[in-house]
DNA sequence: TTGACAATTGACCGATTAGTCATTATTATA
DNA sequence: TATAATAATGACTAATCGGTCAATTGTCAA
């Protein structure tokens, strides 16, 4: 075994008793039974370990899952599909659980985030195309709610399979959800994700924005506008960015102003945003 | 407002924003306008200010969903359980936020965890006992199964709600799931979680609690309530327990005097419980 | 056996953390 | 106004972190 596979089992472990952040360098080179310096020899950092964890992973399970959705037949192609998923959760439970604690945006790397977030897209594309394949037009409207109730159903079962120390059947527990999952294609009726929403989350997540931004954006704002209240808040507002000095409840009432004007929703968004309204 | 109550607050937004653990207390001070110091005057540990941050909102989360599961007629009770729990996380969005970042066992401190694990078999107990309510008999198989369909649906609803920045129709989705979740009721046979199942998950939840606590409990709330209707309530519970002389209803009016203050409902709770209401 | 090179080590660095405490500022009282 | 009591401060500590690199050990052809 290589010494980088060494690393990534024996930190995979701890990290799955104890999460990422939680664990140290020194205690995975302890684990290793190697020298700190050792472990920077195959990977630059503590970052790209836990990526390549993730990557490794995460490329299996997806192919595992797109492969199993284009290759069954359509009376087994949901058990298939909840079943190998759990065996794959159930194979490599240190990565499960490394993944169910650090779903929630634990990380702080910025492009560990975004690769999480497309995984997570990828696999909800996957889970999309089995749906419309096995109920067709009859769950048009509904689609995006059954993959959403698939995604909580398995998350929350998989927990319960995970943390739990008790030996699971996962082939009932697949003909459960099997069940429910056919139940509610063929009955429900009330969409609750539209298309629409699911356009507008889709766009790429706001960062951040600087006060350097907001300037230069609100000095072309300023320029483009005629003589108005919405254009003496503007300028009102890029003083304030130049030179804080304004009581917070102004600024909330400056932004307020500008809100609803047709030109300038986006820049008063991104206002609030910045002052955390 | 108390320094307390300041730190409390801001302490919620970065925590929300960035995680427990990633936020440090100079950060936590910095954005209160306090200095270190005077932060360890108000809590003796961050420990301890997460600790009151989860026991403040999930008292009253909990005994809020308890009381509407018990004083709500069966025929809105599935869509008023969803519906004030949506709501209580919108309102509380911030909070909701930490719950869900920190679900997942990232704690150290091993108080906290068991206290977390109380808070949610605590729900579990709740939404048990009304789908035992709504469905009766005919669920008497597949009830667990239903307590943990309700409890994965409403998780991954609660991700979209509080993580998309879109405003939501909550009872529009709350209608879905109720819809969703009579027909898993009534027509779902596959049982995966049996009764023994549960049992040997089961460690010791919430312990009696005794008269003497009780008496604590609300010496204490006595002294920090202002002059009020709630505050001579309390005083009057205070002194049934020492020496039991009250009308049962009129116990019950009392603790329905006080379930709404914010600073009470858990006090109300185990008032209830202890008075087998 | 030697010497050149590669692999490995762990003491060390700067940064950051939770938490402390001597000092200073503020308020209440006499 | 003077004094005591209380509140607030921020420089400081000790510990831990990810990451580095001069020094050491291991390997193998000559």
């Amino acid at each position: 075994m290589s010494k980088k596979q060494l690393i990534m089992e024996k930190a995979l472990e701890l990290f799955a008793k104890q999460g990422f952040e939680a664990t140290s360098v020194q205690q995975i080179t302890d684990h290793c039974g190697i020298s700190k310096g050792a472990f920077y020899l195959s990977f630059k950092s503590k970052d790209e370990l836990i990526f390549s964890l993730i990557d490794y992973f995460m490329t299996q399970l997806i192919s595992d899952i797109d492969y199993k959705v284009k290759n069954t037949q359509n009376n087994e192609l949901l058990f298939t599909y909840f079943y190998t998923t759990f065996q794959t959760f159930s194979q490599h439970s240190d990565f499960a659980k490394v993944l169910m604690k650090e779903q929630a945006q634990t990380f702080h790397n910025q492009e560990l985030i975004e690769k999480m977030y497309m995984y997570d897209r990828l696999v909800d594309k996957a889970t999309l195309s089995m749906v419309e394949r096995l109920y067709g037009e009859e769950i048009i409207n509904t689609k995006y709610d059954l993959v959403y109730c698939i995604k909580g159903l398995m998350s929350n079962y998989s927990k319960l399979m995970l943390f739990s120390n008790v030996p699971l059947d996962l082939k009932l527990l697949s003909e459960s959800l099997v069940e429910k999952i056919n139940l509610l294609a063929e009955h429900a009726t009330i969409a609750f994700i539209s298309e629409d929403f699911i356009r507008s989350m889709e766009q790429p997540a706001l960062k951040e924005v600087t006060n350097e931004q907001l300037l230069e954006m609100l000095t072309l704002k300023i320029e483009e506008m005629e003589e108005s209240i919405e254009k003496e808040s503007l300028i009102l507002l890029k003083q304030h960015l130049l030179d804080p000095s304004l009581n917070l409840a102004i600024v909330k009432g400056l932004i307020e102003n500008i809100r609803n004007h047709p030109h300038c929703k986006w820049i008063s968004y991104l206002l609030l945003s910045y002052f955390n309204f």
